[in-house]
DNA sequence: TCATCGTATACGATTTATCGAATATGTGCA
DNA sequence: TGCACATATTCGATAAATCGTATACGATGA
């Protein structure tokens, strides 16, 4: 059972210190769910998925390929790099990133066979919008 | 894969990846990564692994483990099953919720390995929210 | 039927992510 | 040094996810 102080809601924002029994745990999935969160937007996940399959990638090549604006791309191979899901290599004026972590790869290929077996659902609740 | 037409009049809404070069797997893109932020969510993430370690447990269960108000579990779940991630069982007055799709599993156990192997970056980038 | 418990849905309000456009940095070369 | 190219950063506006509160639904038993 979890009695303790922590309730719903105004606590876990505001929380300088997690040293409350849940607190850890609470904030190691915050940080999961943020960590994750990077497979959740389609120019991120363009960007993973191209580079899975080409090793490596400049950015400008990544730019043309997904063909959304240069900075949106760079912004969200930050984010990328960030959470060590990519790594950046510079060779004269260009950048080239590749994937860093073969666990990301094993993300993709689940994520895209729950896609497969799912489309329908996923479909459905992408049209109404419920999700 | 799903059949080659792509049929005119479809819900193509106005999105900046529609009309891409890529221009087919865009779509699948922006479902994929629909998808899996099933995962990007700390309260969704709470129900999963819970689920995970317990096997089953019903709404109520859930949202004393969790300790957020009970429609949010309720509407977090409804998402997770309509996504293939976890199943319903009704059993009297309440409902018992199970994983659904093994590979869900296996995206958590990459997920906490990857968290794992690069906990400070992804802590850093939580602090000065610049993801 | 009514009351009760467990669960689900609706909806306005708030927070958060994403975006576009302008601009800065950084590298190589004339 | 100055210019051209590739990449990165900033920031206000917009869109979207998330939330809290109220309420509706469904099953059980008196």
């Amino acid at each position: 059972m979890k009695g303790t102080g922590v309730r719903e809601g105004s606590v876990e924002v505001a929380s300088p210190l997690a040293d409350v029994p849940v607190g850890r745990e609470v904030r190691e999935v915050r940080l999961l769910a943020k960590l994750l969160d990077g497979f959740a937007n389609p120019v991120r996940l363009s960007v993973l998925l191209l580079l899975a399959r080409e090793g490596e990638a400049s950015v400008g090549k990544l730019v043309e390929a997904i063909g959304v604006p240069q900075p949106r791309v760079s912004d969200h191979l930050r984010c990328l790099a960030w959470c060590g899901y990519v790594r950046a290599r510079r060779e004269g004026p260009n950048v080239f990133y590749s994937i860093a972590d073969e666990r990301v790869i094993g993300v993709l290929r689940l994520g895209e066979g729950i896609l497969a077996d799912n489309l329908e659902h996923v479909e459905a609740c992408d049209v109404t919008e419920s999700c």
